[in-house]
DNA sequence: TATATTTACTACGACAGACAAAGTATGACA
DNA sequence: TGTCATACTTTGTCTGTCGTAGTAAATATA
């Protein structure tokens, strides 16, 4: 079956992760499972690639940790909220990609079937 | 104005090329105008980019390179010719793209306007 | 005729994002 | 008691992109 190839998802990891946090903050397994769920099994998103995307982000200014305690148990779990700025990279991300999209599929054959 | 970043592009450089190679043989040069023009200006590949991409994608079996003399000047080209791998791989990508295309959008806002 | 621009590449090195592997630590469940 | 799910961190590797630079012939322009 196709798999949804790292190299083309690349760049908008950060932007599946702040649409979701635009909703409301959440930490790393959540999202994870959001993003699988969202996708319907489609694209799973990898542990490091999450976490890192995380503190590439914070580090931009587009999201913000903080430490929170999950309800019931106390344990420990960093939350991220997205900032101003974040929003509006986010925005950028949609608008690259109506433009990316209108690109690329300049060069798709919807129904490509080997003949030429 | 929003500008198509190299890291969404990623990972499909290889299919346009492919794409044009469908139609007949073509070099470097040639193949980057066509992308410039089929895009409306609105992408343009690298030079190393595209380079890069003709030697990776001959190892893997997707083109065969030769040379030619250009009409008039008896000037040497390296041209490059699809093969039955790289169609392949080129219906794969076609099919992958699909996929890709559903995923991305389930966490794209077309109209956001910042607002949540 | 001199010079700039276009054509047609090659080589080298750096960088960023994805990710494999491995480890840590807690709570739930059977 | 042990396995599984949760919730991460650290380290290091790989790949595709691309900046910089250089070569060289053909064509356009002054």
């Amino acid at each position: 079956m196709t798999e949804i190839s790292s190299d083309v998802i690349r760049g908008y990891n950060d932007t599946m992760i702040l649409y979701l946090l635009l909703k409301e903050p959440s930490y790393g397994y959540e999202i994870s499972k959001q993003i699988k769920s969202l996708s319907e099994s489609k694209y799973n998103i990898k542990e490091t690639t999450l976490y890192s995307a995380f503190s590439r982000m914070e580090k931009n200014g587009y999201v913000e940790s903080f430490s929170q305690e999950a309800e019931g148990t106390g344990k420990k779990r960093t939350y991220y909220r997205i900032t101003e700025a974040g929003m509006n990279y986010y925005k950028e991300k949609c608008e690259e990609w109506i433009l990316t999209k209108e690109v690329v599929e300049r060069f798709i054959e919807e129904n490509y079937n080997g003949n030429y």
